[in-house]
DNA sequence: TGTATACATATTGTATACGATTGACGAGGC
DNA sequence: GCCTCGTCAATCGTATACAATATGTATACA
């Protein structure tokens, strides 16, 4: 059984939550977690204090600590302020920006490229996290990296699905996606605030409709002839 | 010795910084807090743990918890964020207000109010925090709530000078700010988001001067002659 | 006199034991 | 048969003891 520290501990919460291995309204049951991850409970609640400082688990009093959930009423403010604060950090981004950070960004791409490649869904989406968290720290801004994270976390979550394509075309898409973070680097290191604003907004219209299909899944079939046909037929 | 509950410490702790009771970048004793607060340290290090998530507090590793400093860096991004951000938050109130929150609202003003007109500087700024605080949960968009959250830390530990005016002119300056609190509630309540805005922004730019000033105080004479004799004087 | 190292002290981090609260289940009364 | 209340198990919250780490100080040596 592996041991882990604090900070381990936390990027495998984090982690595991934002690949909806850990499914969102999922409890936490602190001596459980505390026994898996090898440490006593008191710097395992400290850990599940600080997630929930970040937005990635909700606690009550004396209930325990759930992964935060993705309400629909919450989810419809996300698709309301997603764009506006992508597209502030990524202005932001380009004036900002060290060579170190242009640095930490062109590697997240390549991870990226290599888990889309490898179709790896849920790596996917956690690279993509990544690249984003840069371009966010790139911007440097407290204020809206706060906004920044709290969306990254349901953005993150939703991707699930982006990344796991179903039709060749949709493969395309996530192609595409590749393609636009290219785009947004030579931007971000020329330093063309307009130019990077247009990719963010288009980037994000890319993955919108896929994560509102998502949210809002095709409705299942009401032909009630042809269920009861695919029950005979399992 | 008064003894304090979790939440009441909480609160306390929030209301000590905002206040600059506790300030910007002041060491906390976590065995010193546990004593004042009449708790162990274990509650009492959860409690810094989530001011820590709220971005009162920073805490480093075996360095234990300070209070957040307030760094010319950051406040230029404060500066140039907010106005965004307070403007975008009443746009969304106006939207999503219930009956139950315009009722807040207006108490909140008038206990603003109350705390102008005593000269209480603390209370007021508090009071205008909390003013604001109730306009951001009408947004109901937990998402940009992080950012104002954030920003309404530093607006009010900053905002501390401006009730606590030294020039009658000054003193106007506040009393214009009821107004525009009143101008706000109304249109609020009207529904009225265009006007809202605007109303915002004006009360934006009416502390932003005496804020900036804050943090770019007049420079010191550098009148050599007249230094020698004021200490000559004393 | 300046610097480095070792020790002492203070403060933070973790484990464990115990007390408090919640929710579920079942017995008793209406 | 249904509702109410009490007990019990499970889980969370707090206190305390101890371990680990950082900082300050004194002393030895160059």
């Amino acid at each position: 059984m592996k041991s882990f520290t604090k900070s381990e501990c936390l990027d495998d919460l984090r982690r595991r939550i934002l690949s909806t291995d850990l499914s969102p309204g999922h409890d936490l049951d602190e001596a459980g977690l505390s026994e898996y991850y090898s440490m006593s409970r008191t710097p395992l609640r400290e850990v599940l204090q600080r997630l929930q400082g970040e937005g990635y688990v909700v606690m009550s009093e004396n209930r325990g600590a759930k992964v935060a959930s993705m309400d629909i009423d919450v989810l419809r403010t996300f698709f309301q302020t997603a764009p506006m604060v992508y597209a502030n950090i990524a202005r932001l981004a380009c004036e900002n920006r060290t060579p170190a950070e242009l640095d930490d960004l062109k590697h997240a791409q390549i991870n990226f490229t290599k888990a889309v490649k490898s179709s790896d869904a849920a790596e996917a989406a956690l690279a993509n996290h990544k690249f984003h968290a840069i371009v966010g720290s790139m911007a440097a801004n407290t204020y809206l990296m706060a906004s920044l994270a709290r969306l990254q976390i349901d953005h993150t979550r939703m991707s699930q699905t982006f990344y796991r394509p179903s039709a060749p075309a949709e493969a395309m898409l996530v192609l595409k996606a590749i393609e636009q973070h290219d785009a947004m680097i030579a931007a971000i290191e020329a330093g063309e605030g307009a130019l990077v604003i247009d990719l963010t907004l288009q980037h994000w219209d890319l993955s919108r409709d896929r994560m509102e299909r998502y949210v809002r899944p095709d409705p299942l079939p009401v032909d009630v002839i042809s269920l009861k046909d695919q029950r005979n037929a399992i």
